[in-house]
Order: structure tokens, then C-alpha cells, then sequence
DNA sequence: TGGGTCTGTGGTATCGATAACAGGACGCTA
DNA sequence: TAGCGTCCTGTTATCGATACCACAGACCCA
């Protein structure tokens, strides 16, 4: 056998079953219409050689490229690896690759990421949230691809939207709220400000107390990352100031975890003198007691559905522009029964 | 402007100035040799026409494919997701875009990934830990590009190494339960059977303390993902069937503050009577009192480390083999001062 | 037995960029 | 002014696969 300085082609492998590239392209994607004994031949020949296939070169020449360009803010909280791993559960087995492109909480970056990696011609497009700056969206609709907003389905999207309406998730903490009796509520949070997901829910938590009558105190926020020591912070400023609140409502597990050490310390029962809810569904907060209330956002679900409806589409489906992934309150043990 | 039915090409950017693809080419890629006029008139024009360049093509005319393959064996932990912030850190700016695989803690998967990734034709690939079917070497010593195995740096690794030593690790933390004066001590693991990172670590954490005389009592396993009710699970058992035990050392964060519950819950001093240490340092689990000693790993790093090879590598430079990168070793309150 | 569909296979153009080489214009030196 | 090097730009071939069309032979039915 001779040295080869190039990687073996699918040319070679033709020539060693003595067939045409075209026939060997056609059994290696599993195309109908070649007879069983050339699969075979040419299925031995490519194993026998080792030949790994060139997307590069079959992706200018089909005209198909079989990657998704994905971008999430970042990774640090669990919230978006949730998301990944259901994204690539949902494209199992459809030849499709996730590129990953990482928008660190910020419109700009955001948008020079998309520009790099729209230049590999993805099939799709995911994108989190539904605010993205004008560039953005023209580069999206030039692109003429299918593109799924993912987390939040409260507005319009460019094309699909999968996710939850926050402002309903927020609503629904709220009518728990209510019917477990509590007579006010503040609100803590933390995180990217104008975070707009974070905005709807506690808006539509608002809502349905005041609605009911009960007042929202005040809201404490952080401007920067989450995290318990913050959350507790958050919390024993909230009862400070206002020493008659009688829940806390969280903008995510990690301040509520960190609120509930605050209550603890600060002698409160929880639930029965302050309750206290999260948000997110945190598994590894699954372990505190008591266990804190919060609301499950399915993210696994959300990617494998967002990548689902890509397949979908490229399959020339109309699935359908929105999904909504419902979110489920768990009641843990930080609301009062 | 009459309508198109393909995207802008660098053809189309050629003919709007009046040069050549070659020309064009040129500028675009900030080649030098180009005369400012001609490079002002060239911007322009892309800049006007909208154009994104086809990374495709330029990849298939020029054997250098600008992706990163990236095999992590799942996203659930916050371990990998940090690793991989750290990486798109260290390739920023190059260029190069890390595309994702999820090997699902699972060497055949593994393997099924790698191909899927290597038909891209990447510049490079990162794998994580230094264990890997046949097969798998086979295919990366056949690509011939620069490999990076993360995580673990204790033995030969196919081509550049960037990690922590798991077995210093281990012994660093046996000897700082030496240190605190605790008499024997119940290893507490789970995760997936025959983990080499969590087996070498171990080993050096009993070697240390065998060495001085300090026994080991035993070790309880669960074979499952880590959560933090697995963890106070396991502890329960352990002090059940050991209850002289003064010292637990678990696999990790989660387990070890299941751990700390269970302590807490049967009424153990903590550090006092009995002391307890995980690994990894997850910062959502900073704001538990007392705070858990663990090893921090230093995971961004490592991540952004491996960037940095290989962007070393493809510049021709040889920047090492093995590249350590030293935990550190958190005491926390859970140790006895 | 002739004309039709159906199967299985091969030939050729093409995708959109880059590598390698070619060559014109210009300025400088002898 | 010949000769030579530098700077800038263009021409041609190529990367490795797929799309599209062509076509030979098997088979069917009237």
C-alpha cells in the first residue's frame, strides 16, 4: 500500500470498488435506487480504507449545509446546558450539527457571533429570547432560514418561538401565592438588568396580587450575576426594611435558596410566618430542606422541541410559529398549605 | 436592484468594484499587498451588497477548516459548560468556532461523535479524559491535526495534555485531613462506575492517608448521577454502618452537601466531630454554611488553557505537552482548623 | 415484437472560495 | 535607457462532494 498524503476521498473509494464516485455518494447517504450487492461492495471498500466522508466538500455541493447555529447568552447557570443537551436529543440521528456561539448577556456581541456564524450557511438558526437589535434581524431574514427563539413565547418572534410565557409563569406563581393566604410580597431579584424574561414574570406575579388586593412591598434588585450569598443579601435587606413581608418572591433558585438561609437565620418560619419562591427548577437545590418552591421550565424540553421544529421545517413542515413549553409550579415546601 | 435568488458571493462583491474575486478575496481576509484605495473600494462595496462570506467554500479551497471539534461527555454538571466558556475565551478572536459533541459519558458514543466531527475536517479536536477506545485513536492519529485531552493530566496522553493531576488532587486534600487530626475516613463516590478521574483521585486521596497510618473505613458507591439526595442517601449508610467515622470524602460538590444534611440531620458536629470534603468547588454551592471544603479545579482555565494550545499549535508553535493546571485546594468550614 | 416504464449506473457541470503562478506598471540604479 | 526588483492585480486550476441529465438493460403489456 502506498502512502497517501491526502486523506482518503470518496474517489478512492470508487476506484477501489470500481465504481463511480456518483454511485459511492449515492450508498453512502443511503440513497435508494443502487442494487444491494454495490452497497455492500462499496460499504466494505469505505470501511476497509478507512474513509471518513468530507462534509466541508459535500455541504458546498449540496447546497445543504447540516449544522445549527446556536446562541445562548452564556453557560454559566445550568439554565441553557439544559437547554443543549435537549436540543441535541432533539437533532439525534438527523446528521445535524450544533455550532455553539456563546452571546454573553449582550445585543452586540450577539450579533457579531451571528454574523460569524451565519457565514458557515447553517440550515437553522436558535436564538434566545425575542429582543434582538435591527442588524440582527436583517441578517436573520437574508439568511432565509428557519430561525427558533427560544425561553420566552409572550411576543411576536422573527419565525418560531419555543418557551414559556413568562408573564403566565409569573401569574400562576402568583394565584398560588394568593391561595395559600399571604397578605403582601416582595419582590428580590438579580441578574442582567432589563432582563426582559425576568420583567414579564414578576410583572404578571404583580399583577395577580394586586389585582386580589394583596401589595407588592417593594422589589430589591442586584445588578449582577446570581448567586446564593446575593440572594441572601437581597433577603435580609428585604426583611429589614420591610420586617411585615410575608413572601418573597425570587427571580431564580439560587436567591431564593440564599433568601431561605436568610429566613432561617433571621429565626422566620418557612413557610408559615414567610414563604418564598424561585424560579427555574434547579435540580442540584433539589437536596435543601425544605424544599423551595419554584417553577419548573422544562428546559430540556424547550430544546428538544425547538429542535424538533427545525427538523420539522427542513423537512418542509409548517409546524406551527409557537410552541409553548408550560411551565410547572412546584409548590415545594416553602408555601404555606 | 433586481432580486437574487442565492446570497451575495464574492463574485458578486468582484463585479459591484470592478476587480477580481482574487482581489476581493485578498481584502477580505486582510492579506497584504492590496493598495489602500482598492482595499476602501472593496469594503465598501461588501459592506453595501450585504455580504457574508461562505466559510464552506473558503474551508473546501483552503484545507483549513477554521472549527474547533469539542467532545464533552455531558453538559449536566456545570463542569463541562464552564470548560467550555473558558474555551470560546481562549479561541476568541482566532476565528475558530468550537462545534459540539455530547459523548454521553459513554466510549462508544464517543467514538460515533468523533466521526460524526471529524467529517468536518476540523483543525483541531478536544476530548475530555485520557481514556479512549482503539478506534478513537485510530481516527485522531489518521486526522493528523492537533489533539487536546482535558481534564486529566496523570498519564500519556495522545498528543497535548491540560488538566490537573486528579491523583495530586486526591492527596493534597488526604493531606490536609491529616492536617485537621481526623483518624480514619469512609470515601463516598457516585457517578458513572469506573470513572478514571474520580478512581485516581480517590486512590491518591487513601494512599495518603493509609501512608500515615490513618485508616480507610471503606467506600459506598452509587452508580447514578450525582445529586445532592444521593448524597445525603450515601452519607446516612455510611454512618450507619461506620459510625465511629470522622471523615468523608466525596466524589463531589453535590454529593458532599447531601453529605453535610445527613451530618447535620443526625445530630454530627460539623467539623468538629466529623469533617467532610468534595470536589469540583460549584460556585451554587457557595452559600451553604458551612461552607464545604473541596478542590476547585479551575475548569475556565483549563478550558480557555486548551484554547491557547491550540491556537499555538496551528501558529506551528510547540508549546508542550502536558499542561498542568494545579487546583486549589479550598478549606472551607468543613475541615477542623 | 415494439414501445413503454422502471432500475441501476455513469458523465459533466457546479458549488464559492483559495493557492499558485503570471504579468503589467512603476521606480530606482548603473 | 536597459535592467531589475517591488507592488499590485488577474488567470487558471483545484478542493471533494452532489445535482441533473443521459442511457443501457430488464421487464411488462398489448
Amino acid at each position: 500500500m502506498k502512502s497517501r498524503p491526502r486523506p482518503i476521498s470518496q474517489g478512492d473509494v470508487a476506484a477501489a470498488c470500481g465504481l463511480s464516485e456518483m454511485t459511492v455518494s449515492r450508498v453512502l447517504r443511503g440513497q435508494r435506487g443502487v442494487s444491494p450487492a454495490t452497497i455492500a461492495s462499496v460499504q466494505a471498500a469505505a470501511r476497509d480504507l478507512g474513509y471518513v466522508p468530507n462534509r466541508i466538500a459535500g455541504a458546498l455541493a449540496g447546497a445543504r449545509v447540516p449544522l445549527v447555529a446556536v446562541i445562548v447568552p452564556g453557560l454559566s447557570n445550568m439554565v441553557f446546558p439544559e437547554v443543549l443537551m435537549g436540543l441535541a436529543e432533539g437533532l439525534e440521528g438527523s446528521g445535524l450539527q450544533p455550532v455553539l456561539g456563546l452571546g454573553n448577556y449582550d445585543s452586540a456581541t450577539e450579533e457579531r457571533v451571528l454574523a460569524e456564524l451565519l457565514a458557515w450557511r447553517p440550515s437553522a438558526v436558535v436564538l434566545t429570547g425575542l429582543e434582538h437589535g435591527a442588524r440582527t434581524r436583517e441578517m436573520l431574514v437574508r439568511a432565509a432560514v428557519p430561525v427558533v427563539e427560544i425561553m420566552d413565547c409572550d411576543g411576536p418572534g422573527i419565525d418560531c418561538v419555543v418557551g414559556l410565557s413568562q408573564r403566565a409563569a409569573g401569574q400562576d406563581m402568583g394565584r398560588a401565592v394568593l391561595e395559600a393566604g399571604y397578605r403582601n410580597a416582595v419582590l428580590l431579584q438579580s441578574g442582567q438588568q432589563g432582563d426582559r424574561r425576568q420583567e414579564s414574570r414578576l410583572a404578571g406575579f404583580a399583577e395577580v396580587l394586586e389585582g386580589a388586593g394583596v401589595p407588592i412591598l417593594g422589589r430589591l434588585a442586584y445588578d449582577g450575576p446570581s448567586s446564593v450569598p446575593k440572594g441572601r443579601a437581597l433577603a435580609e435587606a428585604a426583611i429589614t426594611r420591610w420586617p411585615e413581608a410575608e413572601f418573597l418572591y425570587c427571580t431564580n433558585d439560587m436567591i431564593a435558596a440564599g433568601a431561605l438561609f436568610a429566613l432561617q437565620a433571621a429565626g422566620r418560619a418557612v413557610p408559615g410566618q414567610t414563604g418564598l419562591a424561585g424560579f427555574s427548577g434547579l435540580e442540584i437545590l433539589a437536596g435543601l430542606a425544605p424544599r423551595i418552591a419554584t417553577t419548573d421550565t422544562r428546559r430540556f424540553e424547550i430544546g428538544r422541541k425547538a429542535g424538533e421544529v427545525i427538523l420539522a421545517r427542513l423537512e418542509g413542515a409548517a409546524p406551527g410559529l409557537r410552541h409553548e413549553i408550560a411551565p410547572r409550579l412546584d409548590p415545594g415546601e416553602t408555601l404555606r398549605r
